[in-house]
DNA sequence: CGGAATTCCCACCCTCGGGCTAGGAATTCC
DNA sequence: GGAATTCCTAGCCCGAGGGTGGGAATTCCG
């Protein structure tokens, strides 16, 4: 249930293009140190998110990337889905990466069933959450902000 | 964000133990063959799970798998970390499994917000569906069953 | 115009873990 | 005693995740 470190770099470098401000072309260095990602690495995901239509580039002396289009379009969602495919936790359960899985029916399913409502819930933050959502967001320090994992803090294993 | 196969074919095999009904003992072909599950591999698997205390064992000829104890106080949420690790999709954020991750500053990082709720999301899910819930459900056939995805059935690229 | 700063492109590497298999020892039932 | 099991240890394979390297093409600036 992780998320890969492309998607997470590829969040993290996107955040900060959206924080430099509109129009703001940003170089590859200045990204990568400014977050502390590995540059080269940084290259491939900006290249996929340039196919992706998500950043453009200025070639050239003073060049760089810079987000395409208004990023209060732009979902998490699809940035994580451009990166590294499906969302959802189990094959059966995608809506655009869509492929079976091993159980002998899917319509009864029953994990099938609570995977669903996994996907359902974490597309309900994902897909409604955009690049200016998230550059907005100003981080909290606490583990459980809402308090509700108090027993998980405490050590107990359920 | 996806789910492995080991914790996919540990709760299929979980399932079908609980709805073999309580105290039934299930060998390990049986287990394999009635959910197409590799043998060797769902053996394995079905060790984590004695280890973990999720199921208990009976040796020699009749022998076989068990649930161990009332299933309706074992939350598949415990069943995937005991066969994965975290459930969160940043260490991060992992309650039980955290680890520090590429940001200079957690207490300001606007992707670990996120997913804080993500985490939050899944939690609230797969820490308070139990086995035995799982097990009463009976799968439904639709993709979308609270229609909310129209978009990208349609097959639009948001 | 020349050099510096960039993106672009291609190729490659390498480890690690997910997913799976083999085979035999130990245990228990009939 | 033999059949059916779990237990245990070992190993395999490969694909993907996570990176590196180096050079060509483009553009700015003095």
């Amino acid at each position: 249930m992780r998320l890969s470190r492309r998607s997470e770099y590829g969040l993290r470098a996107l955040t900060d293009l959206v924080r430099s401000g509109p129009g703001t072309t940003v170089p590859l260095g200045t990204l990568a140190r400014r977050n502390n990602l590995p540059p080269k690495f940084l290259e491939q995901i900006m290249a996929t998110l340039k196919r992706g239509g998500i950043v453009g580039t200025t070639l050239g002396a003073r060049g760089g990337y810079a987000i395409a289009g208004d990023p209060s379009t732009i979902s998490i969602g699809r940035v994580i889905r451009l990166l590294d495919g499906a969302l959802a936790p189990l094959g059966c359960v995608s809506l655009r990466f869509y492929e079976p899985c091993s159980c002998p029916d899917e319509a009864t399913c029953a994990l099938r069933d609570v995977m669903l409502d996994v996907r359902d819930a974490t597309l309900a933050i994902l897909d409604d959450q955009t690049l200016t959502d998230l550059a907005a967001r100003e981080g909290r320090a606490e583990m459980d902000p809402r308090g509700i994992h108090a027993e998980a803090i405490a050590g107990r294993r359920p």
